[in-house]
DNA sequence: CGCGCGTTTGAGTGGTCTCAATGTCCGTGG
DNA sequence: CCACGGACATTGAGACCACTCAAACGCGCG
């Protein structure tokens, strides 16, 4: 349908030699799920735990592609709490913005790969990107929805619905749907859905004693009752 | 910068002077704020307060821009209550999805008027609205945003925080830069910051006693410390 | 083995919700 | 002009859920 640009190649295949053991947060992405690439393809970029790939406020030279690894969005308040505003799996693209900066700080969750693709926003699309644009436009229509729905989840919603519906959501978004590795620690996910630590820690607790989850570790989740999750956070 | 059809023309003119007297959500949007018409311009459409513009699950074919009046956008969850993802000024744009289907149900607060675009989505752009794609992206990404900046705004914050992040948001947008004209009920108010109706009420009486805001009718806020409210909201 | 980090569990507090009653505004009709 | 009704908004009292502070647990690693 959309048309990629054929001298594009994807550096996710080049990655596949160095990572002998892959969980799902690992896995590579589908060829077909890459954007077609500005200018000549992508640069690709090693980020290491915790580190920054850009800064909130900082300008805003490309967007990415998450390769392998996990990437989270977040926002630092005056009072020193975090929120984060989304997590991006292999596959997944970030880093859209509207100004000629970036709103939010972009880190890597875990050791990271991600591809760098250059452009200098919206506005700046010449004819040439004409074939891009509405590539882009999807994108951040994407983009849009996952914020919504991100939106939705947080407003009057329990501790249970709020991790059942995050649970819910990575079962969906991920290859297996059973077993839910989780790179992200419990606070991450806390400052996802606006919670704490403990409550999401208690709520873990209390659905693996209704047995709709086993926590065979503290990172990796099965789900036992995946219609009672689904439900649970409808 | 960007093009616009010079067939286009700005149905708001058209409304002037049907709106003898107007408030501040009843203002008629700047004509440069118009995005460049899909086909031959756009469609005027009057809605009804409470009206329903579009269905949660309706066959998306257009996407809107408000010329007066009020728009809500919202969800309705199982358990009966209502969420409402973004509330649209004059000069907003909204309906924009990804799928073919609309994902919210958009319903007028107030007496509106609005513009429709006829468009079949991202996928559908052909050469023939290569001048268009760019524009629609800047759209997508101002309605990304704004998903961001609410989910930023539902995540760990008290009702009084709340409460001052949506009166300080309704100051920028709005021409009045003292006082709010709300459109919208307390219902609307807390089914967006996600708080039940009696405590929008008690924070509002709240902020008023603290002489950060003046409530002369219930509909109608006046600003008294500006700086206040938005030192509270972030 | 002991340290450190992340996670889990416990006890008590507090903010928001629920349920209920009262108050206010405005249009209608007597 | 005022009485009445209805919708919307405000205020009050008590309950509950998530937060805060604190301690204990488990695991990996030097």
């Amino acid at each position: 349908m959309s048309a990629t640009f054929s001298a594009f190649s994807d550096p996710a295949f080049s990655m596949r030699r160095a990572v002998p053991t892959r969980p799902s947060w690992m896995a590579t992405s589908a060829p077909e799920k890459i954007p077609a690439g500005a200018a000549s393809g992508g640069q690709l970029l090693h980020v290491a735990p915790d580190a920054e790939l850009y800064a909130d406020g900082a300008e805003s030279v490309s967007f990415y592609k998450v390769v392998s690894g996990l990437v989270r969005t977040c926002k630092f308040r005056s009072d020193g709490r975090r929120q984060i505003d989304a997590f991006y799996l292999p596959g997944d693209s970030f880093g859209f913005e509207d100004g000629g900066r970036h709103r939010l700080s972009a880190e890597a969750v875990c050791e990271t790969y991600v591809v760098a693709y250059r452009w200098r926003g919206a506005e700046a699309l010449s004819a040439g990107d004409a074939a891009l644009a509405p590539q882009l436009l999807s994108l951040a229509l994407q983009g849009m929805r996952r914020a919504q729905d991100h939106a939705l989840l947080l407003g009057r919603r329990s501790a249970s619905q709020k991790v059942a519906a995050f649970l819910t959501d990575m079962i969906d978004r991920s290859v297996n749907d059973e077993v839910i590795e989780l790179a992200m620690s419990r606070q991450d996910i806390a400052d996802y859905l606006g919670l704490t630590i403990e409550t999401v820690s208690r709520t873990l607790s209390q659905l693996e004693r209704d047995e709709m989850i086993a926590l065979p570790s503290a990172r990796r989740v099965r789900v036992q009752d995946r219609l009672g999750l689904r439900h649970l956070s409808s």
